[in-house]
DNA sequence: CAGGGCGGTTAGCGGTCGTTAACCTGAGGA
DNA sequence: TCCTCAGGTTAACGACCGCTAACCGCCCTG
């Protein structure tokens, strides 16, 4: 994990305040005089540290992208050969950056659409290699599961998981650790339950 | 059902059109020149048929709303006394909504912020009945589930269901039934996941 | 102690956006 | 036949927004 102790740059005090206001109020809906005034300094300020508001949300989303990845990388990694760690630390590492950086997971899926060509395509390819890192998790645990299916129920599962920014109220749940539990179970439940039954109808109804 | 027969008005091809372009782009990221030109007329013709943007996602958001809750409630009335049976109508009424109304499910939990205090009072009212009918629905089935767990489940199994919008490609899976049991499927996976085990750790990790 | 550049400031420009005003047209009813 | 009015049109206004220009003070270094 290597937790930071030196105090954040202001480059990373700016992202992390533009990521706080794109995501709640979209990023059309944010002035950039509105992130200077967040980190203190006004306006075209920010201008010293990006080349414009697209470069902040740019920088922002190729990040997010690329550090999903490189987590989902290493932890594969680090769990090869027993595939049923590998798919709890998958999901173990997705709940931790859904709790701890709820601006990030929201814009991640929101504001794709903003991007430059160059920078959407970036991202859509980082998105798709964490993807197909989660079905291949997927299918060695549950081979009987189709990959068609497997990949719809991964971005499902990215759906359920992503849904924390919009809980109740955050402290109405218990804490941090029982959310994540809830969290977890609740996808194994869903991706155990996709594997059960493939073919036609389900069960009930 | 009662599938409508007579050609849409003006007013509604106008909500069609820009809850898809909201959807696609934002609500800050349409112009009302894009709006009229969706429909065929152009600009400020929009004004004969609504005071001004705000109004459009307002009627969106207030009626996606009222239509989730009566749906609901027409469900729940039906399927009276009949726990399981009950929950499996919500889910399916759910699914139908996000699959047949992707760019409205998408506005719903996306522009609710760019309401005016009044309409976002009554949207948050009808979402919050909304989560309400389908808490106690799943807290019959599973008496054992904490009211908060439960609530955070719910929140969750949206999130699931909401996900249909970035499915890899429309076509890619089978075909709507597929995909609609697969998501009754994960649904059902996950909440009883959620019964299963309510104390600390969950299982693996 | 001089100087340079990093990281700010304010003023202002150009473009876009939501909205209004003024005008027009074609169909329906008295 | 004429009036009305619903439902369009184009022109234009005022506000706002992203960004650039021009300027400035402070710290760090030689």
């Amino acid at each position: 994990m290597a937790t930071r102790t030196d105090a954040p740059t202001r480059r990373e005090q700016i992202l992390k305040e533009a990521a706080r206001l794109f995501a709640e109020r979209g990023f059309h809906g944010v002035g950039v005089d509105e992130i200077g005034a967040a980190v203190g300094i006004s306006g075209p300020g920010l201008y010293r540290h990006f080349a414009g508001k697209d470069a902040m949300l740019a920088e922002l989303l190729v990040g997010i992208s690329e550090q999903l990845l490189t987590g989902g990388r290493r932890r594969a990694a680090e769990t090869a050969g027993a595939p049923e760690a590998t798919l709890d630390s998958l999901i173990e590492g997705h709940i931790d950056f859904a709790l701890d950086d709820r601006p990030l997971i929201t814009l991640h899926d929101r504001e794709l659409d903003r991007l430059r060509d160059t920078d959407r395509k970036r991202v859509r390819q980082l998105q798709r290699q964490y993807v197909e890192l989660w079905v291949a998790a997927v299918r060695e645990v549950y081979p009987a599961l189709a990959e068609a299916e497997a990949r719809a129920s991964v971005h499902a599962v990215f759906g359920l998981l992503n849904s924390t920014p919009h809980l109740p109220r955050p402290g109405t749940l218990p804490d941090r650790d029982a959310t994540a539990h809830l969290l977890h179970r609740l996808s194994r439940g869903a991706l155990a339950a996709a594997a059960g039954a493939g073919g036609p109808s389900p069960s009930g109804a």
